[in-house]
DNA sequence: CCAACGATTCGCT
DNA sequence: GCGAATCGTTGGC
């Protein structure tokens, strides 16, 4: 549910929050294992330039689903926080409705990448603006203290690539891509 | 109205 | 490693 995550956080805390937390989206899902952050005077976020049609939910409450469509192909799941942030859910180690996940992945990564990711928990561009208030949509925070983590650039952006706000579970399996201190 | 461009993924070299 | 697929959104004319 959201709370208990407060709706106040500034959205990089959000997104190193959000590493451990449990993602469920009806009935399926996991661990997030990776995630990144994207501001509202961050020349990378679909914020930047101010509140359009696409990117209304960035500008709605904290605690829902910002769904959009990228490259004319691929689903890709944020979760809202302050006005104009949200975070984007890069990839879950996937534990809940592995069937179903499978069933719509077919071969190959399940969750790992926003898009596979979105495809894998069935994702639709109607769960756009829907609360993570655990009917459909839940999320369940870390329990502990926080994990460790890795840090580095977000993937596939063309602005502000200088600000290292994508995280991951250190050492997890499934990431999307490795990150600069994993490389060997 | 029109053209450019992705917060990506997959398949082939 | 590279390029195609694919289409809604966005911004400029």
């Amino acid at each position: 549910m959201f709370p208990p995550f407060d709706p106040d956080l500034d959205v990089v805390t959000l997104a190193r929050a959000l590493i451990g937390a449990r993602l469920l989206v009806r009935g399926a899902g996991g661990l997030i294992i990776e995630t990144e952050a994207y501001a509202l005077d961050d020349p990378a976020s679909h914020s930047f330039r101010g509140l359009t049609p696409r990117n209304a939910t960035m500008f709605g409450p904290a605690g829902h689903a910002y769904v959009y469509r990228s490259y004319g192909i691929h689903l890709c799941l944020n979760v809202v926080g302050r006005r104009g942030e949200a975070v984007l859910i890069r990839a879950l180690a996937p534990d809940a409705g592995l069937e179903q996940m499978q069933a719509r992945r077919g071969q190959g990564p399940l969750c790992a990448g926003p898009g596979r990711l979105a495809q894998a928990l069935g994702i639709e561009p109607d769960d756009d603006g829907k609360a993570f208030d655990g009917r459909e949509l839940q999320l369940i925070p870390f329990a502990d203290t926080g994990p460790a983590l890795w840090r580095g650039p977000r993937i596939g952006i063309s602005q502000a690539q200088e600000r290292p706000w994508r995280f991951g579970l250190a050492g997890a399996k499934g990431l999307s891509r490795p990150f600069p201190r994993q490389q060997g």
